[in-house]
RNA sequence: GGAGGGGUGGCUGAGCGGUCAAAAGCAGCGGACUGUAAAUCCGCCGACAUUGUCUACGCAGGUUCGAAUCCUGCCCCCUCCA
């Protein structure tokens, strides 16, 4: 189990190719025989979700990519929803086990990131058709004393008390219930079964899945002889440090439904600059000599670079319209300063319009703010614009004199954050 | 079961009878500077109400003119011992 030298020279299959240029790849456990196993032929791969929230977020776009990846270099993919595991709760980078989620909200949760994967992967009966399985179907149905015998014996508790998600916890005193220690032997024996119902010989994840992924490949090789491999990505960080993906309003969700195509563009459009050419690379498919040249740009010129991410990344989410019209939306909101139709709007009763509302009441409504307060405070410092003009008035109110001619309400905090209040 | 330590605002973490809506840091928000970047600087940062009211320091009571701070009971967490 050595960590390869990884470079992109002598490699011959496409996929590791081209995951080796765009820096995907964190650790293999054997690169040169996962390289010459590509290149025979298709093989199956997977990675597995979570199914704590009812979309994912950018955070797992690196290896939602890989997949893509995968499928377009002719091998097939897996997702595998955690459903089962996910009534475990994974103790890597944890110090407090997860609070459970009961079986509806799984199942709920599970509706929802399958939206997700349509977006990037095509699924369907083929051989490189991507599949989408989930580990409830052969976890929930386990017996404990089979599933001891069977599986128990594979392991041993001196090498389990050396993994890193484990000795953390000893280390910082912190409790870890057995449930917890269960986890990594339910997530082996995932890719035990992949293996043997799906001929699966790969299993991608992120740098922290690393011990649950060697486990899995050791099981697999013990009980059905098979060698598969072993992948990860690197934890992407941003260039100051914090993890990728948090922002001021959360985590950057994939579902539109969570978070607007329109705020998904700005997401990427606000990249520091020193994460452009990189997050070029994991983001989007451009070519690499495209992106040498973006990310070359200097000075305020960085801009245009940030905008092919920002459309690129957002086409393969929400679709080459949806880009395109985040784009348009920005263009007139940031460099006209004009109205911007396209902006992220909200509904407001016309007959409370009608009769007049409160500024402060208003940017409740359309959720810049959270509390009067808030809102006074925008207004007092300077931050609340109605159709780009300053208010400095926190007791004016807002009518049907102040729509537009698109018949809507322009309303701002700060720079950034624009909203159209439309009567209904 | 025994001994000790602790539960404070989104987080970390001070306060240990009034001057505490509660230090400090982080996060967040606004402004300036810029390139819708970074760094930096300034301001704000419980709620409602035009400076007063209410809600807050694990929960429930009590002492006091007055408690996050003292007392009682309960819950939870941690450490050590058996």
């Amino acid at each position: 189990m050595t960590q390869t030298n990884l470079t992109a020279q002598n490699i011959t299959s496409d996929f590791l190719q081209t995951l080796l240029e765009r820096d995907y790849v964190h650790q293999c456990t054997n690169l040169e025989g996962l390289d010459q196993k590509l290149s025979k032929g298709p093989i199956v791969a997977y990675i597995g979700f979570d199914c704590t929230a009812n979309s994912l977020h950018v955070g797992s776009l690196v290896q939602i990519m890989m997949l893509r990846h995968l499928q377009q270099s002719g091998h097939k993919p897996i997702v595998l929803m955690g459903g089962g595991t996910t009534r475990i709760g994974d103790p890597t980078g944890r110090d407090e086990s997860r609070k459970m989620l009961t079986d509806d909200q799984i199942q709920s949760n599970m509706d929802g990131i399958r939206q997700v994967f349509r977006k990037f992967l095509t699924f369907g009966e083929g051989t490189t058709d991507a599949v989408m399985v989930n580990n409830a179907d052969w976890l929930d149905q386990l017996n404990y004393i089979d599933f001891l015998r069977d599986m128990g014996t594979h392991f041993t508790i001196n090498r389990m008390l050396t993994f890193e998600s484990v000795k953390l916890r000893l280390e910082r005193e912190q409790p870890m219930t057995f449930l917890e220690f269960n986890y990594m032997i339910l997530q082996a024996y995932d890719f035990l079964e992949l293996n043997r119902q799906h001929n699966c010989a790969l299993q991608i994840g992120g740098s922290d899945q690393w011990g649950n992924i060697i486990n899995g490949i050791e099981l697999t090789r013990r009980v059905e002889g098979n060698e598969v491999f072993g992948l990860t990505s690197p934890l992407i960080t941003t260039a100051n440090g914090t993890k990728m993906g948090k922002t001021a309003g959360g985590a950057v969700w994939l579902n539109e439904d969570m978070r607007s195509a329109y705020e998904y563009w700005q997401f990427w459009r606000n990249t520091d600059d020193a994460d452009v050419g990189r997050f070029l690379r994991l983001f989007t498919e451009l070519p690499l000599d495209e992106i040498t040249r973006l990310e070359a740009l200097q000075g305020a010129e960085i801009n245009d670079a940030k905008k092919i991410l920002a459309n690129e990344a957002t086409t393969l989410c929400h679709g080459r319209e949806a880009a395109l019209h985040a784009e348009e939306a920005a263009r007139k909101a940031f460099e006209e300063k004009s109205l911007g139709a396209d902006l992220p709007s909200t509904d407001i009763s016309a007959s409370h319009l009608q009769e007049g509302i409160g500024i402060l009441d208003l940017y409740m409504q359309a959720g810049l703010a959270t509390s009067k307060g808030e809102a006074r405070r925008l207004i007092n410092q300077g931050g609340a614009r109605v159709n780009d003009e300053k208010i400095s008035d926190t007791e004016c109110v807002i009518s049907m004199a102040q729509l537009n001619d698109q018949g809507s309400i322009k309303l701002s905090a700060g720079k950034k954050r624009h909203i159209l209040v439309k009567p209904v």
